[in-house]
DNA sequence: TCTGGGGTCCTAGGACCC
DNA sequence: TCTGGGGTCCTAGGACCC
Protein backbone atom coordinates (compact mmCIF):
# COMPACT_ATOMS: atom_id res chain seq x y z
CA UNK A 1 0.00 0.00 0.00
CA UNK A 2 2.39 2.50 1.24
CA UNK A 3 5.05 1.72 -2.08
CA UNK A 4 1.79 2.23 -4.49
CA UNK A 5 1.32 5.63 -2.89
CA UNK A 6 4.72 6.56 -3.01
CA UNK A 7 4.71 4.64 -7.09
CA UNK A 8 1.87 6.92 -7.49
CA UNK A 9 3.33 10.14 -6.12
CA UNK A 10 6.37 9.61 -8.23
CA UNK A 11 4.13 9.10 -11.30
CA UNK A 12 2.70 11.98 -10.55
CA UNK A 13 5.50 14.19 -9.99
CA UNK A 14 6.81 12.95 -13.14
CA UNK A 15 3.77 13.88 -15.14
CA UNK A 16 3.87 16.95 -13.37
CA UNK A 17 7.50 17.63 -14.30
CA UNK A 18 6.80 16.89 -17.91
CA UNK A 19 3.84 18.75 -18.13
CA UNK A 20 5.96 21.50 -16.16
CA UNK A 21 9.04 21.07 -19.24
CA UNK A 22 7.10 21.27 -22.44
CA UNK A 23 3.76 23.68 -21.84
CA UNK A 24 1.87 24.56 -25.01
CA UNK A 25 1.15 28.52 -25.66
CA UNK A 26 -1.29 30.19 -27.71
CA UNK A 27 -0.97 33.32 -29.12
CA UNK A 28 -4.14 35.02 -30.80
CA UNK A 29 -4.69 38.85 -32.11
CA UNK A 30 -6.91 40.97 -34.45
CA UNK A 31 -5.55 41.15 -37.68
CA UNK A 32 -5.06 45.19 -38.18
CA UNK A 33 -6.90 45.38 -35.06
CA UNK A 34 -8.30 49.22 -34.96
CA UNK A 35 -8.91 48.92 -39.00
CA UNK A 36 -11.23 46.13 -38.38
CA UNK A 37 -12.78 47.63 -35.69
CA UNK A 38 -13.54 50.86 -37.67
CA UNK A 39 -14.57 48.44 -40.37
CA UNK A 40 -17.02 46.53 -38.07
CA UNK A 41 -19.75 49.00 -38.29
CA UNK A 42 -19.03 50.71 -41.61
CA UNK A 43 -19.20 47.57 -44.13
CA UNK A 44 -18.91 50.12 -46.88
CA UNK A 45 -15.19 50.23 -45.79
CA UNK A 46 -14.77 46.10 -45.76
CA UNK A 47 -14.03 46.39 -49.51
CA UNK A 48 -12.02 49.49 -49.26
CA UNK A 49 -8.10 49.61 -47.93
CA UNK A 50 -8.07 51.49 -44.44
CA UNK A 51 -5.77 53.31 -42.10
CA UNK A 52 -5.85 54.53 -38.61
CA UNK A 53 -3.95 57.53 -37.49
CA UNK A 54 -2.52 57.90 -34.00
CA UNK A 55 -3.41 61.06 -31.66
CA UNK A 56 -3.70 64.48 -33.75
CA UNK A 57 -4.22 63.01 -36.85
CA UNK A 58 0.03 62.81 -36.71
CA UNK A 59 0.64 59.25 -38.20
CA UNK A 60 -0.29 56.18 -39.21
CA UNK A 61 -0.56 53.58 -36.77
CA UNK A 62 -2.85 50.78 -37.83
CA UNK A 63 -3.29 49.42 -41.97
CA UNK A 64 -4.97 46.92 -43.37
CA UNK A 65 -3.06 44.53 -46.02
CA UNK A 66 -4.87 46.59 -48.85
CA UNK A 67 -3.33 49.84 -47.48
CA UNK A 68 -0.05 47.71 -46.97
CA UNK A 69 0.16 46.69 -50.49
CA UNK A 70 -0.34 50.16 -51.81
CA UNK A 71 3.04 50.64 -50.25
CA UNK A 72 1.94 52.52 -47.20
CA UNK A 73 4.02 51.85 -44.11
CA UNK A 74 2.77 51.95 -40.17
CA UNK A 75 4.77 55.31 -38.54
CA UNK A 76 4.51 57.58 -41.70
CA UNK A 77 3.51 61.08 -40.65
CA UNK A 78 0.08 61.48 -42.30
CA UNK A 79 0.85 64.98 -44.27
CA UNK A 80 3.53 62.49 -46.14
CA UNK A 81 1.47 59.99 -47.38
CA UNK A 82 -1.85 62.75 -47.56
CA UNK A 83 -1.35 62.20 -51.46
CA UNK A 84 -1.31 58.43 -52.24
CA UNK A 85 -4.00 58.29 -49.33
CA UNK A 86 -6.20 60.05 -51.61
CA UNK A 87 -5.23 59.12 -55.10
CA UNK A 88 -6.11 55.40 -53.50
CA UNK A 89 -9.14 56.32 -52.25
CA UNK A 90 -7.79 54.83 -48.84
CA UNK A 91 -10.35 55.27 -46.32
CA UNK A 92 -8.59 57.47 -43.03
CA UNK A 93 -9.50 57.32 -39.46
CA UNK A 94 -8.76 59.09 -36.85
CA UNK A 95 -7.78 56.81 -33.66
CA UNK A 96 -10.91 55.91 -31.16
CA UNK A 97 -9.97 53.76 -28.77
CA UNK A 98 -13.08 54.47 -26.96
CA UNK A 99 -14.42 51.97 -29.64
CA UNK A 100 -11.39 49.65 -29.72
CA UNK A 101 -11.56 49.21 -26.02
CA UNK A 102 -15.12 48.21 -26.07
CA UNK A 103 -14.60 45.63 -29.05
CA UNK A 104 -11.43 44.29 -27.33
CA UNK A 105 -13.21 43.41 -24.09
CA UNK A 106 -15.68 41.57 -26.40
CA UNK A 107 -13.00 39.74 -27.84
CA UNK A 108 -10.68 39.08 -24.95
CA UNK A 109 -14.32 37.59 -22.94
CA UNK A 110 -15.12 35.07 -26.12
CA UNK A 111 -11.88 33.55 -25.96
CA UNK A 112 -11.70 33.14 -22.31
CA UNK A 113 -14.85 31.45 -22.73
CA UNK A 114 -13.17 28.88 -24.62
CA UNK A 115 -9.92 28.61 -22.90
CA UNK A 116 -9.02 27.95 -19.26
CA UNK A 117 -6.05 30.55 -18.65
CA UNK A 118 -5.46 33.80 -20.73
CA UNK A 119 -3.14 36.52 -20.42
CA UNK A 120 -4.63 39.83 -21.94
CA UNK A 121 -1.47 40.95 -23.10
CA UNK A 122 -2.48 43.89 -25.54
CA UNK A 123 -5.24 45.58 -26.69
CA UNK A 124 -5.64 43.11 -29.84
CA UNK A 125 -3.62 40.50 -27.86
CA UNK A 126 -4.07 37.47 -25.69
CA UNK A 127 -1.82 34.63 -24.61
CA UNK A 128 -3.44 31.26 -23.53
CA UNK A 129 -2.14 28.07 -21.78
CA UNK A 130 -2.92 24.83 -24.07
CA UNK A 131 -1.07 22.62 -21.74
CA UNK A 132 -2.85 19.50 -20.67
CA UNK A 133 -5.48 20.46 -22.91
CA UNK A 134 -6.98 18.00 -26.03
CA UNK A 135 -4.78 15.65 -24.78
CA UNK A 136 -1.96 17.46 -26.23
CA UNK A 137 -2.50 16.44 -29.68
CA UNK A 138 -1.35 19.24 -32.19
CA UNK A 139 -3.62 18.56 -34.95
CA UNK A 140 -6.62 19.12 -31.78
CA UNK A 141 -5.34 22.36 -30.44
CA UNK A 142 -5.21 23.57 -34.52
CA UNK A 143 -8.68 22.43 -34.49
CA UNK A 144 -9.32 24.27 -31.18
CA UNK A 145 -7.46 27.70 -32.11
CA UNK A 146 -9.81 27.75 -35.76
CA UNK A 147 -12.65 26.93 -33.21
CA UNK A 148 -11.49 30.45 -31.43
CA UNK A 149 -10.83 32.33 -34.36
CA UNK A 150 -14.44 31.35 -35.83
CA UNK A 151 -16.48 32.34 -32.73
CA UNK A 152 -14.76 35.80 -32.56
CA UNK A 153 -15.56 36.17 -36.03
CA UNK A 154 -19.04 35.53 -35.65
CA UNK A 155 -19.83 36.72 -32.40
CA UNK A 156 -17.61 40.11 -32.83
CA UNK A 157 -17.05 40.61 -36.07
CA UNK A 158 -12.79 40.68 -35.72
CA UNK A 159 -10.62 38.10 -37.96
CA UNK A 160 -7.76 36.61 -36.13
CA UNK A 161 -4.77 34.39 -36.64
CA UNK A 162 -3.32 32.20 -34.04
CA UNK A 163 0.47 30.79 -33.32
CA UNK A 164 0.40 27.59 -31.18
CA UNK A 165 4.02 26.85 -29.65
CA UNK A 166 6.08 25.28 -26.86
CA UNK A 167 7.17 29.42 -25.52
CA UNK A 168 5.78 32.51 -25.81
CA UNK A 169 7.94 33.96 -28.22
CA UNK A 170 7.22 31.27 -31.21
CA UNK A 171 3.65 31.31 -30.11
CA UNK A 172 3.79 34.75 -31.38
CA UNK A 173 6.77 33.84 -34.03
CA UNK A 174 3.75 31.57 -35.54
CA UNK A 175 1.09 33.89 -35.23
CA UNK A 176 2.87 36.21 -37.49
CA UNK A 177 3.27 33.52 -39.95
CA UNK A 178 -0.24 32.67 -40.02
CA UNK A 179 -0.69 36.49 -41.09
CA UNK A 180 2.41 36.56 -43.89
CA UNK A 181 1.14 33.06 -45.20
CA UNK A 182 -2.56 32.84 -46.56
CA UNK A 183 -1.58 29.34 -47.08
CA UNK A 184 -1.84 28.46 -42.93
CA UNK A 185 -5.67 29.37 -43.09
CA UNK A 186 -5.19 31.16 -40.04
CA UNK A 187 -3.31 29.08 -37.81
CA UNK A 188 0.34 27.91 -37.16
CA UNK A 189 1.24 25.13 -35.35
CA UNK A 190 4.91 24.51 -34.33
CA UNK A 191 4.30 21.34 -33.14
CA UNK A 192 2.88 20.23 -36.49
CA UNK A 193 5.53 21.45 -38.75
CA UNK A 194 8.44 19.47 -39.99
CA UNK A 195 11.78 20.27 -38.27
CA UNK A 196 12.64 20.96 -41.87
CA UNK A 197 9.89 24.10 -42.17
CA UNK A 198 10.80 25.14 -38.89
CA UNK A 199 14.16 25.97 -40.38
CA UNK A 200 13.09 26.77 -43.64
CA UNK A 201 10.23 29.30 -41.68
CA UNK A 202 12.78 30.97 -39.72
CA UNK A 203 15.63 30.94 -42.28
CA UNK A 204 12.91 33.30 -44.14
CA UNK A 205 12.16 35.29 -41.19
CA UNK A 206 13.93 38.91 -40.43
CA UNK A 207 15.54 38.64 -36.67
CA UNK A 208 13.81 42.19 -36.11
CA UNK A 209 10.50 40.05 -36.25
CA UNK A 210 11.24 38.12 -33.24
CA UNK A 211 9.47 39.26 -29.69
CA UNK A 212 11.88 41.20 -27.83
CA UNK A 213 14.10 42.06 -30.84
CA UNK A 214 13.83 46.18 -31.03
CA UNK A 215 15.33 48.30 -33.61
CA UNK A 216 19.07 48.41 -31.28
CA UNK A 217 19.46 45.05 -30.58
CA UNK A 218 18.44 44.29 -34.29
CA UNK A 219 21.03 46.59 -36.07
CA UNK A 220 23.76 45.03 -33.56
CA UNK A 221 22.86 41.46 -34.58
CA UNK A 222 23.09 42.25 -38.11
CA UNK A 223 26.53 44.03 -37.76
CA UNK A 224 27.57 40.64 -36.54
CA UNK A 225 26.32 38.89 -39.77
CA UNK A 226 23.10 37.40 -38.08
CA UNK A 227 19.70 38.51 -40.23
CA UNK A 228 17.47 35.91 -39.60
CA UNK A 229 15.67 34.03 -36.75
CA UNK A 230 17.62 30.85 -37.91
CA UNK A 231 21.32 32.76 -37.69
CA UNK A 232 19.64 33.85 -34.11
CA UNK A 233 18.83 30.93 -32.92
CA UNK A 234 21.66 29.14 -34.13
CA UNK A 235 23.87 31.29 -32.00
CA UNK A 236 25.98 30.43 -28.73
CA UNK A 237 23.87 31.26 -25.78
CA UNK A 238 26.73 31.97 -23.37
CA UNK A 239 27.90 34.76 -25.77
CA UNK A 240 24.26 36.27 -26.27
CA UNK A 241 24.28 36.59 -22.24
CA UNK A 242 27.31 38.11 -22.35
CA UNK A 243 27.58 40.49 -25.47
CA UNK A 244 23.20 41.60 -24.50
CA UNK A 245 22.36 40.52 -20.98
CA UNK A 246 19.73 38.59 -19.45
CA UNK A 247 16.92 39.55 -21.31
CA UNK A 248 17.70 38.43 -24.82
CA UNK A 249 19.22 35.38 -23.58
CA UNK A 250 15.92 35.19 -22.31
CA UNK A 251 14.93 35.11 -25.80
CA UNK A 252 17.34 33.20 -27.61
CA UNK A 253 16.08 30.26 -25.27
CA UNK A 254 12.60 30.93 -26.02
CA UNK A 255 13.03 30.77 -29.94
CA UNK A 256 14.60 27.66 -28.84
CA UNK A 257 11.39 26.71 -27.83
CA UNK A 258 12.73 26.62 -24.06
CA UNK A 259 9.57 28.42 -22.11
CA UNK A 260 11.11 31.10 -19.95
CA UNK A 261 8.43 33.49 -19.79
CA UNK A 262 5.25 32.28 -17.90
CA UNK A 263 1.74 32.71 -18.86
CA UNK A 264 0.39 36.21 -16.38
CA UNK A 265 -3.34 35.86 -15.80
CA UNK A 266 -3.25 38.89 -13.14
CA UNK A 267 -1.74 41.79 -14.69
CA UNK A 268 0.26 43.12 -12.02
CA UNK A 269 -0.34 46.46 -10.48
CA UNK A 270 0.67 49.17 -12.48
CA UNK A 271 4.01 51.35 -10.61
CA UNK A 272 2.97 54.36 -12.23
CA UNK A 273 0.48 55.95 -14.11
CA UNK A 274 1.02 58.58 -16.77
CA UNK A 275 -1.10 60.53 -18.74
CA UNK A 276 0.43 63.37 -21.09
CA UNK A 277 -0.65 64.29 -24.66
CA UNK A 278 0.72 66.65 -27.15
CA UNK A 279 -1.32 69.71 -28.22
CA UNK A 280 -3.13 70.10 -31.40
CA UNK A 281 -1.19 73.21 -31.65
CA UNK A 282 1.78 75.29 -29.84
CA UNK A 283 0.54 77.16 -27.04
CA UNK A 284 2.37 80.28 -25.27
CA UNK A 285 0.08 80.84 -22.23
CA UNK A 286 -0.07 78.69 -18.98
CA UNK A 287 -4.02 78.38 -19.13
CA UNK A 288 -3.46 76.04 -21.87
CA UNK A 289 -1.02 73.95 -19.39
CA UNK A 290 -2.71 74.14 -16.49
CA UNK A 291 -6.22 72.82 -18.29
CA UNK A 292 -4.01 70.15 -19.66
CA UNK A 293 -2.65 68.88 -16.08
CA UNK A 294 -6.19 69.15 -14.65
CA UNK A 295 -7.97 66.89 -17.34
CA UNK A 296 -5.47 64.33 -17.49
CA UNK A 297 -5.06 64.18 -13.60
CA UNK A 298 -9.02 63.26 -13.07
CA UNK A 299 -7.98 59.76 -15.86
CA UNK A 300 -5.07 59.41 -13.88
CA UNK A 301 -7.01 59.54 -10.51
CA UNK A 302 -9.36 57.80 -12.21
CA UNK A 303 -6.84 54.97 -12.93
CA UNK A 304 -5.24 55.16 -9.81
CA UNK A 305 -8.88 54.40 -7.91
CA UNK A 306 -9.73 51.44 -10.35
CA UNK A 307 -6.81 49.27 -8.93
CA UNK A 308 -7.52 50.86 -5.20
CA UNK A 309 -4.20 52.53 -4.87
CA UNK A 310 -3.29 56.04 -3.59
CA UNK A 311 -0.24 57.63 -4.57
CA UNK A 312 2.91 59.34 -2.70
CA UNK A 313 4.31 60.78 -5.75
CA UNK A 314 2.73 63.62 -8.03
CA UNK A 315 4.44 65.01 -10.83
CA UNK A 316 3.99 66.90 -13.88
CA UNK A 317 5.73 67.07 -17.15
CA UNK A 318 5.16 69.63 -20.04
CA UNK A 319 7.86 70.58 -22.92
CA UNK A 320 7.89 72.56 -26.09
CA UNK A 321 7.78 70.75 -29.11
CA UNK A 322 11.44 69.36 -30.09
CA UNK A 323 10.95 68.61 -33.79
CA UNK A 324 11.06 72.28 -34.40
CA UNK A 325 14.40 73.06 -34.92
CA UNK A 326 15.87 76.58 -34.04
CA UNK A 327 12.56 76.93 -31.69
CA UNK A 328 13.92 77.88 -28.36
CA UNK A 329 12.99 74.75 -26.16
CA UNK A 330 12.12 74.20 -22.56
CA UNK A 331 11.12 71.36 -20.93
CA UNK A 332 9.75 70.30 -17.17
CA UNK A 333 9.88 67.23 -15.45
CA UNK A 334 9.05 67.78 -12.18
CA UNK A 335 7.61 65.96 -9.40
CA UNK A 336 6.95 66.57 -5.50
CA UNK A 337 6.21 63.74 -2.17
CA UNK A 338 3.25 64.02 -0.69
CA UNK A 339 2.72 64.56 3.19
CA UNK A 340 0.49 61.51 2.88
CA UNK A 341 -0.45 59.10 -0.31
CA UNK A 342 -3.89 60.03 -1.19
CA UNK A 343 -6.18 59.57 -4.31
CA UNK A 344 -8.35 62.18 -4.26
CA UNK A 345 -8.87 64.60 -6.86
CA UNK A 346 -8.52 67.74 -5.29
CA UNK A 347 -5.03 67.33 -3.37
CA UNK A 348 -3.32 65.85 -6.39
CA UNK A 349 -4.67 68.48 -9.04
CA UNK A 350 -3.78 71.34 -7.03
CA UNK A 351 -0.40 69.86 -6.17
CA UNK A 352 0.04 69.22 -10.07
CA UNK A 353 -1.27 73.25 -10.88
CA UNK A 354 1.29 74.14 -8.18
CA UNK A 355 4.31 72.10 -10.34
CA UNK A 356 3.02 74.11 -13.01
CA UNK A 357 2.73 77.72 -11.82
CA UNK A 358 6.10 77.08 -10.34
CA UNK A 359 7.92 76.17 -13.33
CA UNK A 360 6.03 77.79 -16.24
CA UNK A 361 8.22 80.19 -18.13
CA UNK A 362 6.14 82.39 -20.44
CA UNK A 363 7.68 83.16 -23.80
CA UNK A 364 8.23 79.45 -25.00
CA UNK A 365 5.68 77.81 -27.53
CA UNK A 366 4.53 74.50 -25.56
CA UNK A 367 3.73 71.69 -27.22
CA UNK A 368 2.93 68.59 -24.72
CA UNK A 369 1.65 68.32 -21.09
CA UNK A 370 1.13 65.89 -18.82
CA UNK A 371 0.95 64.17 -15.86
CA UNK A 372 2.45 61.47 -13.33
CA UNK A 373 1.58 59.52 -10.27
CA UNK A 374 4.04 56.83 -8.48
CA UNK A 375 5.02 55.18 -5.18
CA UNK A 376 1.53 53.59 -5.00
CA UNK A 377 0.28 52.68 -1.31
CA UNK A 378 -2.46 50.17 -0.84
CA UNK A 379 -5.67 53.05 -0.33
CA UNK A 380 -6.44 51.44 2.88
CA UNK A 381 -3.21 52.67 3.90
CA UNK A 382 -3.27 56.13 2.66
CA UNK A 383 -3.40 58.21 5.64
CA UNK A 384 -1.43 56.40 8.38
CA UNK A 385 1.23 58.54 8.63
CA UNK A 386 -0.41 60.98 9.63
CA UNK A 387 -3.12 59.59 12.30
CA UNK A 388 -1.35 59.98 15.44
CA UNK A 389 0.25 63.49 15.00
CA UNK A 390 -2.66 65.48 13.06
CA UNK A 391 -5.95 64.99 13.60
CA UNK A 392 -6.91 68.20 11.97
CA UNK A 393 -5.08 67.67 8.45
CA UNK A 394 -6.41 63.98 8.48
CA UNK A 395 -10.04 65.21 8.87
CA UNK A 396 -10.19 67.29 5.79
CA UNK A 397 -8.27 64.21 3.78
CA UNK A 398 -10.96 62.33 4.99
CA UNK A 399 -13.38 64.83 3.83
CA UNK A 400 -12.06 65.04 0.39
CA UNK A 401 -12.09 61.00 0.53
CA UNK A 402 -15.57 61.22 1.30
CA UNK A 403 -16.15 63.77 -2.02
CA UNK A 404 -13.94 61.86 -4.27
CA UNK A 405 -16.59 59.05 -3.13
CA UNK A 406 -19.43 61.23 -4.53
CA UNK A 407 -17.73 62.43 -7.58
CA UNK A 408 -17.09 58.34 -8.14
CA UNK A 409 -20.74 57.61 -8.27
CA UNK A 410 -21.65 60.21 -10.20
CA UNK A 411 -19.18 59.16 -13.17
CA UNK A 412 -20.49 55.70 -12.94
CA UNK A 413 -23.91 57.02 -13.33
CA UNK A 414 -23.81 59.95 -15.47
CA UNK A 415 -20.51 59.44 -17.60
CA UNK A 416 -16.90 60.35 -16.86
CA UNK A 417 -16.73 64.07 -17.67
CA UNK A 418 -20.15 64.67 -16.06
CA UNK A 419 -18.19 66.66 -12.70
CA UNK A 420 -14.44 67.90 -13.27
CA UNK A 421 -12.56 70.36 -11.75
CA UNK A 422 -12.95 74.30 -13.04
CA UNK A 423 -8.95 74.27 -13.94
CA UNK A 424 -9.97 71.81 -16.60
CA UNK A 425 -12.30 74.65 -18.55
CA UNK A 426 -9.79 77.39 -17.90
CA UNK A 427 -8.68 76.74 -22.40
CA UNK A 428 -9.36 74.06 -24.68
CA UNK A 429 -7.41 75.18 -27.81
CA UNK A 430 -4.95 72.12 -26.40
CA UNK A 431 -7.45 69.74 -27.34
CA UNK A 432 -6.57 67.27 -29.66
CA UNK A 433 -7.10 66.99 -33.24
CA UNK A 434 -9.43 64.18 -34.34
CA UNK A 435 -11.18 65.31 -37.65
CA UNK A 436 -12.19 61.82 -39.08
CA UNK A 437 -13.27 60.55 -35.72
CA UNK A 438 -15.78 57.94 -36.12
CA UNK A 439 -19.05 57.30 -33.66
CA UNK A 440 -18.95 54.84 -30.69
CA UNK A 441 -21.87 52.99 -30.83
CA UNK A 442 -21.12 50.23 -28.87
CA UNK A 443 -19.84 52.24 -25.68
CA UNK A 444 -22.50 55.30 -26.14
CA UNK A 445 -26.02 55.62 -26.84
CA UNK A 446 -26.52 58.62 -29.14
CA UNK A 447 -24.55 56.96 -31.60
CA UNK A 448 -26.53 53.60 -31.46
CA UNK A 449 -27.00 52.29 -34.64
CA UNK A 450 -30.55 52.47 -36.11
CA UNK A 451 -32.26 50.38 -38.44
CA UNK A 452 -35.23 52.13 -40.38
C1' DT B 1 3.07 73.59 -41.30
C1' DC B 2 2.72 68.58 -40.29
C1' DT B 3 6.53 63.32 -36.44
C1' DG B 4 1.72 59.02 -30.70
C1' DG B 5 1.17 57.64 -25.93
C1' DG B 6 1.71 54.59 -22.10
C1' DG B 7 4.00 51.21 -19.96
C1' DT B 8 8.00 47.69 -18.08
C1' DC B 9 12.49 45.94 -17.05
C1' DC B 10 17.57 45.97 -16.80
C1' DT B 11 22.08 48.03 -16.16
C1' DA B 12 25.60 51.15 -14.80
C1' DG B 13 27.29 54.30 -11.74
C1' DG B 14 27.40 57.06 -7.60
C1' DA B 15 26.54 57.65 -2.65
C1' DC B 16 26.63 55.68 1.55
C1' DC B 17 27.33 52.26 5.13
C1' DC B 18 29.84 48.86 7.90
C1' DT C 1 56.02 48.97 -2.26
C1' DC C 2 51.45 48.57 0.03
C1' DT C 3 45.16 52.03 0.22
C1' DG C 4 39.09 46.34 1.13
C1' DG C 5 35.05 44.55 -0.14
C1' DG C 6 30.42 43.86 -0.15
C1' DG C 7 25.81 45.34 0.31
C1' DT C 8 21.88 48.61 -0.49
C1' DC C 9 19.56 52.32 -2.43
C1' DC C 10 18.74 55.66 -5.86
C1' DT C 11 18.76 57.67 -10.45
C1' DA C 12 19.40 58.10 -15.29
C1' DG C 13 19.48 56.07 -19.46
C1' DG C 14 18.61 52.51 -22.68
C1' DA C 15 15.95 48.97 -24.64
C1' DC C 16 11.76 46.75 -25.38
C1' DC C 17 6.51 46.14 -26.10
C1' DC C 18 1.82 47.53 -28.24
Amino acid sequence: MQNDFVCNNILHAKTFLLLAMSPIFLHIDGNSFYCSCERLFKPQLRTRPVVVLSNNDGCIVALTKEAKALGLKRGVPFFQAKDVLQEQGVAVMSSNYELYQSISGRMQRTIAGMIPKLESYSIDEVFGDLTGIEDGDPARLTALAQRIRARVRQWVGIPTCAGIAPSKTLAKLCDHYAKTYPAFNGVVNWLELTDARRRRAMGMTPVGEVWGIGPRTRQKLQAMGIETVLDFACMDAAFVRRRFGVVLERTHREVNGMSCIALEENLPARQQIVRSRSFSKSCTQIEPLLAAVAVHMTEAVRLLRLQKCAAHTVGVLFHTDPFREGAAQYGVLESTRLEAACADLMTLTSAALGLVRRFYKSGFAYKKAGVFLSDFVDEKKALAPLSLFDMEKMDVLARRERMQHSLDGIARRFGKRTVTVASAKLSDEWLMKRDLLSACPTTNWDDILKVS
